[in-house]
DNA sequence: AACGATCCCTGTTGGC
DNA sequence: TGCCAACAGGGATCGT
């Protein structure tokens, strides 16, 4: 200790390898462990609840039986049937450290265990949150309309043409939208897209299914390989796993954040506009 | 219902 | 060089 389980640098981006490799990382340092006390410099992070009194009076004296994860969101099942949620946001990084540590800038949230460690959430954007649910609340939560998650039960092609049939949206959109597929941002999105040679804008309904099929495999091998690397870290400084390993995927983006450089297969210039409120870069010829 | 727009928030970046 | 507006991101919410 202190030992950094955040998996993604200073730039997370936490999407789904992200969220796993912060998930393994912490499995063995969390598991059997009990919370002691529970601080929440950041009032924010608790808005999910009704009554930001839940989170610390669920935690204290409650020992985490196992950790989880479906989409983007990081999960410790506690004795009593609760559920310990937490959501990193875009900024979220969490890592366990001796009790008495220096504080550490943006922390939102931190539990301590009966060990003398505890685990630390650090949000400077403070989009991430945290919740102790009972299977009650979760079963209202978003957790409960998430769709099937991309890594650990994608959908076969005729599921996912399902999904998407009739739907006028452009297929970007529909990738970030946590209900048709859980875990893809913005980063994955538009690789898993180039990888399937599919333009962001194609209206979703209107994608074939050897083209649908072609972009599931498109989202595993992504997801794969950026979960073997340990994730994406956008700053090339600092940030090793606790196996001297760094989240290293960055070096094999093609698309995300190249808008105007060349197209690594065809050497077309690479657009990027705004689909769906958000981001999107892609090869004008590569992508149809 | 589906979909686009807007907002939340702050560290970083790019233009002047 | 220094300042500041624009930008980035996931997801909730609102209007059409």
């Amino acid at each position: 200790m202190p030992s950094n389980v955040g998996g993604c640098g200073k730039d997370p981006m936490p999407e789904l390898p992200e969220v796993e490799t912060t998930r393994r990382l912490l499995d063995p340092l969390v598991v059997a462990r009990t919370v002691t006390g529970v601080e929440v410099p950041g009032r924010r992070v608790l808005r999910r609840h009704e009554r930001p009194t839940d989170l610390p009076d669920r935690l204290e004296g409650r020992r985490i039986e196992r950790t989880d994860r479906v989409g983007k969101f990081l999960l410790m099942g506690l004795e009593g049937d609760l559920t310990w949620v937490i959501h990193l946001g875009m900024s979220g990084r969490l890592t366990v450290v001796a009790h008495d540590a220096p504080e550490t800038p943006h922390t939102t949230l931190e539990a301590a265990f009966e060990d003398g460690s505890a685990l630390r959430f650090v949000d400077p954007r403070t989009f991430g949150w945290s919740a102790v649910w009972t299977p009650q609340e979760v079963a209202a939560s978003p957790l409960a309309r998430l769709g099937p998650d991309a890594l650990e039960a994608p959908p076969d092609v005729e599921g996912f043409a399902r999904r998407l049939e009739g739907r006028r949206a452009p297929i970007k959109s529909l990738l970030l939208d946590q209900t048709v597929i859980a875990g893809l941002g913005n980063i994955y999105a538009d690789e898993a897209l180039h990888r399937a040679r599919i333009s962001p804008r194609r209206p979703a309904g209107r994608i074939s299914r050897r083209r649908l099929g072609l972009l599931l495999a498109a989202i595993e091998d992504v997801l794969d390989a950026a979960l073997a690397a340990g994730g994406t870290s956008l700053d090339d400084m600092a940030y090793l796993l606790p196996d001297g390993r760094a989240g290293d995927y960055m070096t094999e983006l093609r698309v995300y954040g190249r808008g105007g450089e060349p197209c690594l297969g065809c050497h077309q210039t690479l657009r990027s506009a705004t689909i769906g409120g958000r981001t999107a870069t892609w090869c004008p010829r590569c992508q149809r």
